[in-house]
RNA sequence: GGGCGGUUAGCUCAGCGGUAGAGCACUACGUUGACAUCGUAGGGGUCACUGGUUCGAUCCCAGUACCGCCCA
């Protein structure tokens, strides 16, 4: 006997294990089958279970379970990824917190990667068990991380990440350069465009005068829009504005539109860096470039190419020399050649004179007051100098955007360094072609959108961190700087005595490469690559990648453009883009608003199939998810409520575990509930096939409470207490079998519960075939669709249903046993009437449920159509409330069928519309005018009465 | 500034070219041998606004307003 309650806490970890002891989780292998497969999309190895990974590993559960059922060879392909600067700062952290005097540095970077081995071996990867709390799965005995094996030297998620790094180079796709990287001065590395976050805080503008080379003057005019003159002085400087003075120490020039009227005079002639000492003050030209925006500050704008994004731009396209200022921790630099030296080469090089890269690098234009302060300091100081010098125009307070470093928190410094490369724009060619022709398709399909605007403007990836936790980057350096990239340390030994005609001592890049460039083989070096394996012939490319719009840049660009390029097919068919969860409000959850929900403590409270059928439920396609407490509730009562009719059902001695065919029901009651079955099946399967959860789930929970639990099994409560053996025994099979069928189609979404029910309704001579996970998913097809059956359970269910809303708005006494007659009824409707008396009885609580001739006297009538039905209810109700409920629907009636009548006699409407539009809105009025008269007649009579 | 999305019941949201739906909340009644984590019944909506297409628009199109998110 089962249970009052599923009790989730006992349940699930033993169900879990059991399916996970029997293999449960393995692809069957069975080649003959058509595969299907799905990458994890990795979580970080520090991370813990959020909303966002329930929500994406749920819908992931969802669709490996139900494919499974559904006999496919199915890999759920799991595992972590290594998160480079999060665990290096996770062990950084620790190392601090141990107390003693180690630290990364101290250490040195052999000993400090050991320990992140350590650390990883025992404290990471916590969220693998949480998933598995969550019902995950997947095939955990082939679980991968993106850094392999520490113990193997040939361990081939390493091998994967090298093979792609020197081929891509070999094939001019990844190249090293000095470009303007944003530079974290906190981890003291390269971070790539999507670690930035832009936000916007409260920072100033200054207006500082660049005077004027040699003192000259010109006439500033300013017009307003119809040219006249609102301005007009004579002028001996330029006015720039700056939201970072720091770094005026590294202008190269200044920038004014080329359309701007103000400047004309003075292009091409030189002002003054106002800040140094003044008898090594630069001079910088002023140039021309569309980048200034005129409406803007003063509309000129310094360039300093070394340290800011735009002027970047504006330097690369004017061969403006690029002056780096500060060091790896964002301080103004102490190396180099003196401000003097520094100062008079740079002279030297505003007046023509050639400089390499290198060269310009070298220099170090920071005067020596400031060299050495942070870059905050700094700009106090520089400002602080420019006020005393009197060339401080003025200073606005303004909200300014500013890069911060995603995981430091830290104000990112544009930095112009060498990094390594990908050529992600011509990557990107094939991998936008294989969306436009719907090898990929996204669903929703709007993101293909978001997907073309990122890969359209797609920007060299830089792909090397100043890190130690990492893929190291397989390059070396001869003496003179030239590269050699290879396999392994022999063969770029053996390349650099080939170039240098003699053996040569190398040193490796120290460098590695950013996590998401071993993420981005994911698909298929899980699967084997670069070896030919079996199971990449099987499951690559994978049927769909599940995951969150914030990700299609990080994942899906970047498993499409490496997946395309090495194994020349496409990583994944479908993308499913799914929600985000936010909370009751709407908005993100995170840490710092303490809005953050725990999803294992919901799983702790409501049971995994709770929180999972609540995604399930809520999961619509392009809406985000507002999750709250109260819904998760709802739904483990959900579950409760299966819990509970399958106990009515063994409670009742239904039969479960064995099949049924079309044939073997004769019982309408039973005929019908098998038709409803099947159309739920139908549903949940096409939308399943349609990433459609939320329908999948909704027609599930409609069928289980709303038919099955509301209707059938009250249905059979008369049939269960009665006297016909030969029916009881039809409809222990029945039910037994319909609930059976109904654990099985709501697995995918609650698997603990529905394996708890399949297991301990087990029946002693019929043994459950295994797991129900492992269970053929039904396809019933039109089998069950039955007319007949449905029509007359369709009239059962509305005469129930009218009755008890008439007892209710007349206030008839709920446990009132009160008389009804049908009245004026087919033949065809009187059988039904006879057939199903009983439950009718029952369910509307009726005394006795007669066919009559002739309406009672003294009756209040409830009319549907042609038949209609007499309560006698004279001692419940006054005459006058009969009446006016009658007016009520009367009015009602009438209104209708003065709408469609009117609607009928528009000939367009009757020439244009679908005939069968208009026969519905014929028959509507037929059954309307019918039923009016009924209630017309009745009110007659009950005035008569009265 | 560019892009995307939203606006439907008190709340959260489905839906859809053919009489507006669910869950929760609310009201009344109910302890009937599966379930009070429950049952029965009920109230509650100019489907943001303005135009257009159509026999017919909440739905399609255009515009407006407001609210989100992403990118500069």
């Amino acid at each position: 006997m089962l249970d009052q309650r599923f009790d989730p806490q006992g349940a699930e970890q033993r169900i879990y294990q059991r399916w996970e002891e029997e293999g449960c989780f393995r692809p069957s292998g069975d080649t003959s089958a058509e595969a299907y497969s799905i990458v994890i999309p990795p979580p970080n190895v520090t991370g813990v279970l959020h909303m966002g990974h329930a929500l994406n590993n749920t819908l992931q559960d969802i669709l490996v379970r139900f494919e499974r059922m559904r006999g496919k060879n199915v890999r759920w392909q799991p595992g972590t990824d290594h998160a480079g600067i999060a665990t290096q700062m996770v062990v950084e952290r620790q190392l601090a917190q141990d107390g003693g005097n180690e630290s990364r540095a101290s250490l040195g970077r052999e000993k400090f990667v050991d320990r992140v081995w350590d650390w990883k071996e025992q404290s990471g990867g916590q969220i693998i068990n949480q998933l598995k709390r969550l019902g995950a799965s997947c095939d955990w005995e082939n679980e991968r991380f993106t850094m392999g094996d520490r113990h193997d030297p040939d361990d081939q998620m390493q091998e994967a990440v090298r093979k792609v790094f020197v081929d891509l180079y070999n094939e001019g796709l990844i190249y090293r350069d000095k470009r303007l990287v944003n530079w974290d001065p906190h981890f003291q590395t390269a971070i790539s465009d999507l670690e930035v976050e832009s936000r916007d805080v409260k920072g100033h503008m200054w207006h500082f005068k660049y005077p004027l080379a040699g003192g000259e003057t010109y006439t500033y005019v300013e017009k307003d829009e119809d040219g006249n003159v609102t301005l007009e002085e004579e002028r001996d400087y330029i006015s720039i504005a700056t939201t970072r003075p720091e770094t005026m120490l590294g202008d190269g020039a200044v920038a004014v539109h080329p359309d701007d009227e103000r400047y004309a005079p003075i292009v091409g002639k030189l002002c003054e860096i106002p800040v140094g000492p003044k008898e090594h003050r630069r001079l910088i030209p002023i140039i021309t470039d569309e980048y200034p925006n005129p409406e803007f500050g003063s509309g000129a704008v310094k360039i300093t190419g070394a340290h800011d994004e735009n002027d970047y731009g504006v330097a690369q396209r004017n061969n403006i020399p690029m002056y780096r200022l500060m060091d790896d921790q964002a301080r103004m630099r102490t190396d180099g050649p003196s401000y003097e030296e520094s100062a008079k080469a740079a002279q030297a090089i505003a007046g023509g004179k050639a400089a390499t890269a290198a060269e310009v690098d070298a220099l170090n234009l920071v005067p020596e007051a400031y060299r050495g302060l942070d870059r905050y300091e700094a700009r106090k100081q520089v400002i602080a100098d420019i006020d005393a010098d009197g060339l401080m125009i003025e200073v606005e307070d303004k909200l300014i955007t500013q890069p911060f470093g995603d995981r430091s928190g830290v104000v990112i410094e544009p930095m112009l360094t060498d990094q390594w490369f990908v050529n992600a724009a011509e990557l990107a060619k094939p991998a936008i072609e294989a969306v436009r022709t719907g090898k990929t398709k996204f669903v929703p399909e709007n993101w293909t959108k978001t997907y073309y605007n990122w890969m359209d403007n797609i920007q060299p990836w830089c792909v090397s961190r100043q890190l130690w936790w990492g893929h190291r980057i397989p390059a070396w350096f001869g003496p003179d700087g030239k590269i050699f990239v290879a396999h392994d340390e022999a063969a770029a030994v053996a390349m650099a005595e080939t170039h240098y005609g003699e053996p040569t001592e190398l040193t490796q890049d120290e460098d590695v490469l950013d996590t998401w460039f071993s993420s981005a083989l994911w698909p298929f070096s899980t699967q084997g690559w670069p070896e030919e394996t079996e199971a990449l012939k099987q499951y690559y490319p994978t049927s769909v990648l599940i995951t969150a719009h914030d990700i299609i840049f990080f994942w899906v660009a970047r498993m499409m453009m490496m997946g395309i390029h090495f194994m020349g097919e496409i990583p994944f068919h479908d993308v499913y883009i799914h929600a985000l969860v936010l909370d009751e409000k709407g908005q993100k959850m995170s840490k710092s608003k303490g809005n953050a929900m725990d999803p294992l403590e919901l799983v702790d409270e409501y049971g995994a199939d709770a929180l999972r059928f609540t995604f399930a439920r809520l999961a619509a396609q392009g809406r985000n998810i507002r999750l709250a407490k109260q819904s998760v509730e709802g739904f483990r009562n959900f579950t409760t409520k299966l819990w509970n009719a399958t106990r009515f059902a063994e409670m009742n001695s239904c039969e479960f575990g064995h099949e049924l065919k079309p044939g073997d029901l004769k019982l309408p009651l039973n005929r019908w509930i098998a038709a409803e079955l099947a159309k739920a099946e139908a549903a949940v399967t096409a939308s399943l096939e349609a990433y459609k959860f939320n329908e999948a789930a909704d027609a599930l929970y409609q069928f289980i409470w709303n038919v099955l639990c509301d209707w059938y099994i009250e249905l059979i409560k008369p049939v269960m207490n009665g006297e016909d053996e030969a029916a009881k025994t039809e409809t222990r099979k029945a039910c037994g079998w319909v609930i059976d069928q109904t654990l099985k189609l709501l697995h995918p979404f609650t698997p603990f519960v529905t394996e708890a029910l399949w297991e301990q309704t087990e029946d002693a001579e019929r043994k459950r075939p295994g797991f129900l996970m492992l269970q053929d998913w039904p396809r019933y097809g039109d089998a069950w669709a039955d007319a007949e059956a449905e029509a007359e359970m369709a009239w059962v269910l509305d005469t129930v249903s009218e009755i008890r809303s008439t007892r209710s708005v007349l206030n008839v006494p709920a446990g009132a046993q009160i008389s009804a007659s049908l009245i004026d009824a087919s033949d065809k409707v009187k059988g039904w009437a006879a057939a199903n008396e009983v439950p009718i009885r029952q369910l509307a609580r009726l005394g006795s449920f007669a066919i009559a001739d002739v309406k009672p006297a003294r009756s209040v009538t409830i009319a549907s159509g042609e038949d209609s039905i007499a309560l006698e209810v004279e001692e419940f109700i006054t005459p006058a409330d009969e009446i006016a409920r009658l007016d009520k629907e009367i009015a009602k009636l009438e209104k209708d069928i003065t709408g469609t009548e009117k609607k009928l006699s528009n000939e367009n409407f009757v020439a244009k519309a679908p005939p069968e539009i208009v026969e519905e809105n014929r028959e509507r009025i037929r059954e309307w005018t019918a039923t009016l008269a009924k209630l017309s007649s009745a009110r007659e009579q009950l005035k008569d009465i009265s």
